[in-house]
DNA sequence: GAATTTTTAGAATAAAAATTCCAAAATTGC
DNA sequence: GCAATTTTGGAATTTTTATTCTAAAAATTC
């Protein structure tokens, strides 16, 4: 049909040329041209990154939405990847589509035939062991206890997180989304050997964390609060964990380990449900 | 309407019950009725039963050309299946590979919304995101990528953990799991803005995590362990992290956030599964 | 083998989706 | 701070796709 005249090769590989021919250089394309791409067209391209399976199953309207962007927003990224149009781009995913590994437990299942220890067994084994905790912790979950910890930390000056090794994770964590959400919070890391328990002011709150074997410097903590009359929010694993008895409002989250790890997945629920409500309780 | 007097009910099981609710619905009642079924619509049940997993990508008209019969033929065949028509088959099949992320992100908006700010309903919401990040991992993971992020850090001399802000958690607990399993690894924390990048010596490796949006820090140390020939292994959460250009393996975990917040729980499942794997190959 | 019922094909219509286009907004370069 | 350029949002348009409807063809019944 219509020949440019005397086109220099070089420039013309990646505007001229076709529509990707591939998924493969669909990804390569996208990865070319990221950096350089205004705001609306970036949002396109991350959300398209991160749901290509979904492109051969949606209209364009449902991909905007998703993005965030118009759907004008859509076409034009569709184009400047080369293609006339959304259809040519779908067409290329729709040719490729294979529904996958149907569902979860299946998918589990062909993980684990890498033999055991292979890194996709043992991938297997800890989402099974998250997801199972989770689970767990959505049967068991004390909502009186939870909204006792609720008012007892938003009722406080500051919030003083305490939580070393593996709960240390958890309590950084917390840190964290504290920051976010403007709740003034410690968060004591033992970096040091250092105790900061002097900064334990009156009105503060302790918030404990520690799984069995129970670290040594958190249960001090957590009794050094409680002989000033300070409160303190316990999240444990079990109603037989020391902390308990230093504890006002007393969490546990049911953990499944495998091996000697925990999946800490319902941990970390427990942790920034409880952040988020107490920052919404003081008005975030 | 009209009512069939005193029908005699398994009769009427099939044809006034709704639509099937799920793929296997769907095949047990196209089994059902599949044998007094006249011959446009006995070729529709056959090539539909041969090709289910092409619904999703198909239009009626290509239905119809692979059936070998006119696109009326198969809109009948939908409503006597029990669908309204054609699209909300289809909408079955789309669906059904990608169960409730779609409109997740909607649910919570409802949830804000609705002023539900109470901490257990927080608490369910974040058990859910959990879970369907969990599921999400288990569909999506690249046991290949998996594999080769294994053998580059399980044959490094020490093993550079980077990871801040929201990716700190994951990080700390990967220096925790590490030290447990004796593998060499150091945890760098951006404490006090130094940068540790002196640290780096030839034969160790990197990995890094961070997602959007991402992190200077942890983008600056990738980046200079590239220049310096050591792989680097990326832990992030879409193929358009900025990281992925300096990775020699990525792995992407795909995590459902509330608001500004992740579960994490996919990332840690990941996380562990890899020092678990390092930690194995190392012979430990 | 005529009458009745069921099934079919394809044209006509309605609905939904993709695509274009342009004025307004934002950004960039000077 | 102004002019030129790029980017954007949304309405208007076109194209595609789903759906309905009806007259004709088969099939069935008596």
């Amino acid at each position: 049909m219509d020949q440019t005249p005397t086109p220099h090769p070089a420039d013309l590989a990646d505007d001229l040329a076709g529509p990707p021919a591939s998924v493969e250089e669909f990804r390569a394309r996208l990865a070319d041209i990221l950096d350089d791409l205004p705001r609306r067209l970036r949002q396109c391209a991350d959300h398209i990154a991160a749901n290509t399976d979904r492109i051969a199953v949606s209209t364009v309207a449902e991909l905007a939405t998703g993005a965030d962007v118009p759907p004008s927003a859509v076409m034009r990224f569709c184009q400047i990847l080369g293609f006339s149009g959304f259809s040519e781009m779908q067409r290329l995913f729709r040719e490729a589509y294979s529904p996958g590994w149907p569902d979860y437990s299946t998918r589990l299942k062909n993980l684990k035939e890498g033999g055991t220890g292979s890194p996709s067994a043992l991938l297997a084994e800890f989402i099974e062991a998250g997801r199972q905790s989770l689970e767990a912790l959505a049967k068991s979950a004390d909502e009186l206890a939870l909204h006792r910890a609720v008012s007892v930390l938003a009722g406080a000056d500051t919030v003083h997180i305490v939580g070393l090794r593996r709960a240390f994770p958890v309590a950084s964590y917390l840190a964290y989304v504290f920051e976010k959400m403007s709740v003034p919070a410690m968060l004591h890391d033992g970096v040091g050997k250092l105790d900061h328990r002097f900064a334990l002011r009156p009105n503060d709150a302790v918030l404990a964390i520690t799984f069995a074997p129970y670290s040594e410097e958190t249960l001090t903590l957590a009794q050094d609060a409680r002989a000033r009359g300070l409160p303190v929010v316990a999240l444990t694993d079990r109603m037989t964990s020391p902390l308990v008895r230093y504890a006002d409002a007393i969490l546990t989250v049911p953990e499944v380990d495998f091996g000697a790890f925990r999946s800490l997945s319902a941990t970390i629920a427990m942790a920034i449900a409880l952040a988020v409500a107490i920052g919404t309780a003081r008005g975030g």
